[in-house]
Parts: C-alpha cells; structure tokens; sequence
DNA sequence: CTTGACTCGGACAACTGTTGTCCGAATAGA
DNA sequence: TCTATTCGGACAACAGTTGTCCGAGTCAAG
C-alpha cells in the first residue's frame, strides 16, 4: 500500500501558495522544490479539479489558493491528489465458492469490511484536522527565519 | 493508494482456520473462496513466514494458525500480507532546491510527515483492536447456522 | 524399508496503475 | 494585432501487483 508521491508536492505547494500573495507558476514551484516540472503540473491539474487551487493563464499568470489555508485540510488535497477511494475494497468472497451466502442474506455488511472501513474513518478524520494554517504555523516555527525570507525574496524575483 | 487484495484472502483463511481442528490445505481454501490456488499460495506464504500459520507437508498436511484467534489481530494479517512500509514517506523537499534547509537544522520531521505518521499510528490502532477472534463471532452472528455447518463439513470432506 | 503421491516454497511471466514527458489550445499584456 | 507565456490534456516508460508454473521436501501407506 502507497500513498502517491504527489501528495507531498502538492502540500509542499500549498504551504508555499499561501505564503506568496501573488500567483505563482508550476515552473517556479517545481524549482523551488526541485522536482519534474511536467509531472508536478499533473499534480496542480488535480488540485485544480478538485477547486483547491485557481489557475490564470498568459503572462504573470500561475496558481492560487481557492481559500483561506485554514479553511484547506490536508485530507483536501490528499482525497484531490491520491482520490477519494477507499484504500480496502470488499469483494464479497461470501458469496462466491461452494459455501456461498445468498446474496438476500448478506443485508450488512462483511465484518472485515467493516473494520477496514472503521480504520479508513479514522484515518481520514485524523488528516481532516490539520490545516494548511497549521503546517505553515508549524514551518514558521522550526525553520530558521533567514531562509523563509530568502524563499519569499527568491519567488517574487 | 490501494491495499493488496490478498489482504481481505488472508483474513477470510485465518478466520476459516480457526474454525477447522485439522490442517487445511491451500487448494481448499482457495476452491472455497473461488479464488486463484496459485496466487492464494502466495498470501499463505507470506503469512507463514510472518509466523502466523504453521504449514504441514506431506499427506494430510495444510495450515493451521499458530496462536488462538483471539491472539491474531487484523493488523498483524495486514501487516503480513501488505507489509509493515508506512503508505506516506517523506522525501525531505526541504532539503532540496534553491531554498534548501541544511540538515543539521532539520532535526525535527517535517510537518507534513509528522501528520501523516499520525494519521498512519491511529489507522494501524484501529485495526490492531480488532482480532480474528471478534471478525469469527460477528460471523457466527450474522451468517446463517446452516451455512456455517455446512462449510465445516465440506472442509472435512 | 520402499514406494508413491501429495504438500509447500520460490522462481518465472502478464497486467494494471503510477510516474514521467511532451506538445497544442488559450490567454493576458505590449 | 501580435507575441510571449501560461495551463490542460493526450502520449510513453517504469514499477508494483497479480497471476502461473514447476521443482524440492515430506508424510503415509504398502
């Protein structure tokens, strides 16, 4: 089981998007954060999609937040990058092979499906907690302040 | 992100195997769920060599848990079977790129790291509270007694 | 004790999904 | 109007998972 690498560049972009006030194009994101520029473009079409970020085109065009980075949580770009699917799904083994179950019989649901399901729930309610606002807090925090200012001076250049 | 399917295998065996007193063998197993014998070899493989089945060779040989039921959690059948490799990892952008943070400065994990690892802890703990043991009596709850019966001499068979 | 048939185990392909790249359509500014 | 610059979706390369096979080892029966 793995978490496409996306979803790390696209949090990094956030947390960065917020910071500038300007838009900001997936060239410089991308070399900013030293990653492919193509596929990194991918990964802002997503959050594009899902309404997180805005894009302008033409000249002095690029991406901006949609919102407020604390009305953004991390499960919001993680369900826009890796998608919303679940990470288990229930084949209804029961109802296949000689012993099989009838399918009337079979109202609720397997219960390893269901605790598969329990543990998702819990999983994405942890993620839906957090907030850009909070990572970037948490940045400001424990990176030294020289280079955050050299971040924000190197975008607007 | 997409768990392996052999997972939701597994677990349907374990609970079969706590059920029979006798060794059973991978070809039935896998005629009962109808799924691939090959391929359920697998699954069966990499759960015994997490210790969770012992195998018998030889005539009348087969599988057979190793610990009670109640001894078994989900977890440790995920883990098996879908490995122990936490789904997030972090690649440290931070240190890469123009504005890179020297390593010497990143000591503490990185934020987004850090809620991930969380959302991973309680995703793990959700499934590590539920054994095989609870998924067998939700099962005798909710399937029909004749199925159930019905399945155990089939096996004997 | 010999034989024989049956078991699991690891090595070998096919396939789906992710990663990565490219060029065309559209746009804002000069 | 024109040009430089932007994003967007279509096109390959790679990896991991899924699926299959045959050989080594083992137990039971004769």
């Amino acid at each position: 089981m793995k978490m496409s690498g996306g979803v790390e560049w696209g949090l990094h972009c956030c947390v960065v998007l917020s910071g500038a006030g300007a838009p900001v194009t997936a060239a410089k994101l991308a070399e900013l954060h030293d990653v492919s520029q193509s596929y990194l473009a991918k990964q802002l079409q997503l959050l594009s999609r899902a309404g997180l970020v805005r894009s302008t085109l033409g000249q002095s065009g690029g991406y901006v937040l949609t919102r407020a980075a604390n009305e953004i949580t991390v499960l919001d770009v993680v369900e826009a990058i890796d998608g919303v699917e679940p990470a288990f799904r229930c084949t209804e083994v029961r109802q296949r092979g000689p012993m099989a179950v009838p399918a009337e019989r079979c109202d609720t649901p397997c219960p390893i499906a269901r605790t598969m399901d329990s543990a998702d729930r819990v999983w994405r309610e942890s993620l839906r907690r957090v907030t850009i606002a909070d990572l970037i807090a948490d940045v400001n925090r424990t990176t030294p302040p020289e280079i955050l200012a050299g971040a924000r001076e190197w975008l607007r250049a």
